[in-house]
DNA sequence: ACGGCCGTTCAGAGGATTCTCAGAGGAATC
DNA sequence: GATTCCTCTGAGAATCCTCTGAACGGCCGT
C-alpha cells in the first residue's frame, strides 16, 4: 500500500492473492468478524483489504450510525474504529456498542496527538489504541491480541512464533535463538515478526515496505535491506542462518533444514 | 486449535482459556458476577469493560431501581454502587439488596468529602467504599479483597504476589526483596501491584496511567516514566533488575532469570 | 572478462524516547 | 497551624533509534 502526494492509496496486487495464514477462529469454529470504521473509504478499503486476507469476515462502515447498524446485524467479534466519525464521536459508538454486543473488542485509530484528552480509559479493559500513521502489521499485531485475550486463541501458541531454533513471544516481546534472549529495536521486531508469520514464503521488499512501515513512510526499499542486514547480525550472525536472500525477488525466513 | 487442510477443526479443552489471571471464582466454578451501578455512563462503561476484562460477568445499571430489578435475576456476588443516585440513595438500595440476596458484596463509590461515620458502619458490616476519583486498580484491588474473604479464593494465592526474591503482601501493604522491607508510597505500590499482576507482559504506558492513575487524571504519559524510576531506586537498586524498559513500547517485570 | 545491477554494510546526522534532578504545590499528619 | 510527606511539572542530559548517503563486493548478463 502506497500513499501518493495526491492522498490517493495505491494497493498492490500481491496482498489480495496470497493465501491466507493466521489461526484465530471463533469457539464455534466460523470466522472471525470484523468491522471496520473510517470514513476515509480508501484507507478503510486497504484495511478491510488485510483483514480479508487474514481469513477473517470483514465490513465496512463510514460513520457511527451505519457502523452501529451494521454491527446490530453482523455481530463482530472486534471492531476497529476511527474516533474522529463524521457523526457520532468514537466513545459514544464504543458505548452502544457495548450496549449491544458486550464483550466485543475495539481497537481505535486516533491522531497522534490526539491521544491523550479522548482516549482516556480505553485501554483500561481489554481494548487497545493505534495512532496514525500507523503500520498494517501493527494493526493486525493489535487486533490479532485483542481477539487472542478475548479467547480466540489457537491451541498452544498464544501469541508465540517459532522458526526452527528462533522463538518469538509477542506478549513478551521477547526474542531468543537457541535459548538465547535477543534485543530488537522495535522496527526489528516488526520486521521479524512479519517475516515470521509467514515462513518459507518468499516477500517482496514493496510487500515488506507496506506491511511493516507507516503508510505515509516515503522513503525507499532501501531501508528494508538495512534493517534485513540488522536483523542478520543479530540472529544469523553465529548459527546457519534463517533469513535468506532471494535475489531479484525479496526475502524469506525458513528453518535451517529445508 | 487445528485447521486441516481439507477444513476440519480440533478443537481441544485447554484453548478456551480465560485472559488474564485472577483466580477469582465462584464455589461451583462459574465466572464471578458484578453489577456496577453508576449514572455516569463512561464511567460505568470503563468500570465494566475492566470488570470484564477480569474474566467476571458483568451487568450495569443507571440508577437505583434498575439496579434492584437487575440484582434480582442477575443474583450478583458483588455490586459496585455509587452512593449518589438520581433516584434511591446508596444506603436504601444497599438495604434491600441486602433483603434480596443476603451475602451479596458490596463496593460503594463516594465523593471525597462524604460522611464519614456513615461509612464507617458500611465498612463495619464487612462491605468496602472507594471515593472518587479513583483508580481502576483500586477499585479492582479492593472488589477482589471483598470476594476473597467472601470465599471465592481460589487455592494457593491468598494476596501475595511474587515475582523473583521480590514479593507483596498485598492485604498488609508490605513489600520485600530478598526478605528486606521496602517502603514504598500510596502511587508506587499500586504501580508495582499492577506490574507484579501482570508479570512478563509488556505493559504500555497508557495503559499503566489508566490503570493506575484516577480516571480524572489530565497529565502526560511522563509520570509513569517518573514513577518507574522512583520504583527502580528502592527495588533494583543493588540487585539484578526486575523492571524493564521495552523502548517504544512501555515496561515489563520478570524474574531475572528469563 | 567487463560493466551494470543488486544487495550488503558502514558511518553519521537528526530525531525521538527515556531518565533523572530540582522544586512548587497540595494533601495528610501531628 | 505547622510540619512532613507525596505528587506532579518542567527542563536538561543521556541514550537509543531511524534513515540517508556512499562505498564495496558479488552476481549475471553480454
Amino acid at each position: 500500500m502506497r500513499c501518493g502526494a495526491d492522498g490517493t492509496l495505491e494497493v498492490t496486487m500481491e496482498e489480495i492473492t496470497a493465501p491466507p495464514v493466521t489461526g484465530l477462529v471463533r469457539p464455534d469454529g466460523t470466522p472471525v468478524r470484523v468491522l471496520v470504521v473510517d470514513d476515509e473509504p480508501d484507507l478503510a478499503e486497504v484495511l478491510s483489504a488485510v483483514l480479508r486476507y487474514e481469513g477473517w469476515q470483514v465490513r465496512v462502515a463510514g460513520d457511527g450510525a451505519s457502523a452501529l447498524r451494521t454491527a446490530r446485524e453482523f455481530t463482530p467479534d472486534a471492531v476497529v474504529l476511527d474516533v474522529m466519525l463524521p457523526d457520532i464521536g468514537g466513545l459514544e459508538v464504543l458505548r452502544r456498542l457495548r450496549a449491544e454486543i458486550p464483550q466485543v473488542c475495539v481497537l481505535f485509530l486516533t491522531a497522534r496527538d490526539a491521544v491523550e484528552d479522548r482516549i482516556a480509559g480505553i485501554t483500561a479493559g481489554g481494548d487497545d489504541y493505534v495512532t496514525k500513521p500507523f503500520s498494517l502489521e501493527e494493526v493486525l499485531a493489535r487486533l490479532r491480541g485483542l481477539l487472542r485475550r478475548a479467547g480466540m486463541a489457537r491451541a498452544g501458541e498464544g501469541g508465540r512464533l517459532v522458526v526452527g531454533d528462533l522463538v518469538m513471544d509477542e506478549d513478551a516481546r521477547e526474542v531468543t535463538r537457541a535459548g538465547q534472549l535477543i534485543d530488537l529495536t522495535p522496527t526489528e521486531f516488526e520486521l521479524l515478526r512479519f517475516l515470521m508469520r509467514n515462513p518459507r514464503r518468499v516477500l517482496s521488499k514493496a510487500r515488506i515496505l507496506d506491511r511493516v512501515w507507516s503508510y505515509d513512510f516515503g522513503g525507499q526499499a532501501h531501508v528494508v535491506e538495512l534493517y534485513i542486514s540488522y536483523l542478520r547480525k543479530k540472529i544469523d550472525a553465529e548459527a546457519p542462518p534463517l533469513i535468506h536472500t532471494v535475489r531479484g525477488v525479496g526475502y524469506v525466513i525458513k528453518p535451517a533444514s529445508g
